[in-house]
DNA sequence: CCCGGCGTTAAGGCTCGCGTAAGGTCCGAG
DNA sequence: CTCGGACCTTACGCGAGCCTTAACGCCGGG
């Protein structure tokens, strides 16, 4: 991963200027103007986004919601109004800082690397937890009992789990990052799923506890 | 370490302000006046350093350089003047967030639980009460007896009344927020689950105690 | 064309939490 | 002191939420 950040702006003058202040501070911006086509887009591929809130399509709290369910990215929220409510709804979700226009691009450019130099990027793509290690990147699960392989939807639901470790993940979010949307009925789907990992786990299994009414957790052994 | 937060701030009635509302979204203040006595703190022992760039002896700027040359603790910048130079400048030294007087301090809380969610692991949506700790992330509990697991309905109750800890919380507030207001009759529901969770508090069910015609309260016990 | 891997659906059984009832206790007013 | 209302506790049945097994349909490769 490069220096790569993604900048949903769909102002066409301002985005270009943000683009242009990046690209001279030794980033290398990514801008797509409207939510629609963001939502599509991986956020594990940037080291950063920048999101603006008011967007055409997709409103920019749902994509920064749907980012955070995904991933750890660092996520900038860029904004017109300066309200104090959308201020904390929107660091409440998750993201990282809050500018508000109009803003001088060199200030932008400051807190991108301020999110940047967070030392959270040191044990990158590989998450431990308990007896379990994950390895995000080779796609891989090692438990107390050896290696062993998981469904690509196994994996997404392990995964953010583990992301998440610790917290209680509620179903519509791990059922919304692992299973195809597009068919929102039958829920006990993913409890198949969940039965079956509990399965591969083995003797780790309890480590993947179930909040009642709410979700899973993965916790760690100890 | 727990949740403790240094607040450099020489403006009285400013540095009470944040302390109290720091105290109540669960965080542990230490407040210093003077630029001086904060030279001589280890910034590792606190979570999160606020930092007012205007104050008297040591100059503001110079300790943040001070701290960030020792250690790698989030600081959250607070000034009197919202000149972009002096952000860029702060956030360059490493600072993590730079907040403009005036602000409200619910900004202020939402900017330190987002520095502060960086490290990984506790500190976010966490509530202390006495020997009671609510995250309310993980949805977990912990007492002096130690962790117990509680029903969705306990952990709203047992949540709503943490954050209005020490203030008497009404029945029908309590029955609102946590059982399903379709029925409403039968206010003796809400007893029940009272006395459930007094029994799985144990030894810290003292701190919650009966408002006598009013409802319940969760105190510090003191 | 068959076969194995995978996601999904269906169905039965089980656990668990919730609400209600019933009887006892505590509190405050008169 | 007494009475009534507010509160506490225990017990129990129902239904929701969950787990598991089994089987179906959709691919891909052999």
């Amino acid at each position: 991963m490069s220096n790569r950040i993604l900048l949903v702006e769909d102002d066409l003058a301002l985005g270009q200027q943000v683009v242009d202040t990046l690209s001279q501070a030794g980033f290398d911006p990514h801008w797509v103007q409207d939510g629609d086509a963001a939502r599509g887009l991986n956020p594990d591929d940037y080291r950063v986004i920048v999101l603006d809130l008011m967007l055409p399509g997709t409103y920019g709290m749902d994509l920064l919601k749907r980012y955070r369910t995904k991933s750890e990215v660092p996520v900038l929220i860029l904004s017109a109004r300066d309200d104090t409510a959308d201020k904390i709804r929107g660091l409440k979700l998750g993201a990282d800082d809050y500018v508000t226009k109009p803003f001088f691009p060199e200030e932008l450019v400051a807190r991108i690397q301020a999110c940047v130099r967070r030392p959270n990027l040191v044990g990158t793509e590989r998450i431990i937890v308990g007896a379990i290690q994950i390895d995000l990147e080779r796609r891989e699960v090692t438990t107390s009992d050896g290696t062993l392989s998981l469904t690509p939807v196994e994996f997404e639901i392990l995964g953010l789990l583990a992301r998440r470790k610790g917290s209680a993940v509620t179903r519509d979010a791990l059922v919304d990052a692992a299973l195809d949307t597009a068919h929102d009925n039958s829920r006990r789907t993913l409890d198949v799923h969940i039965s079956r990992l509990r399965g591969k786990l083995r003797s780790d299994a309890a480590q993947l506890e179930t909040v009642w009414g709410i979700g899973y957790r993965l916790s760690e052994g100890s």
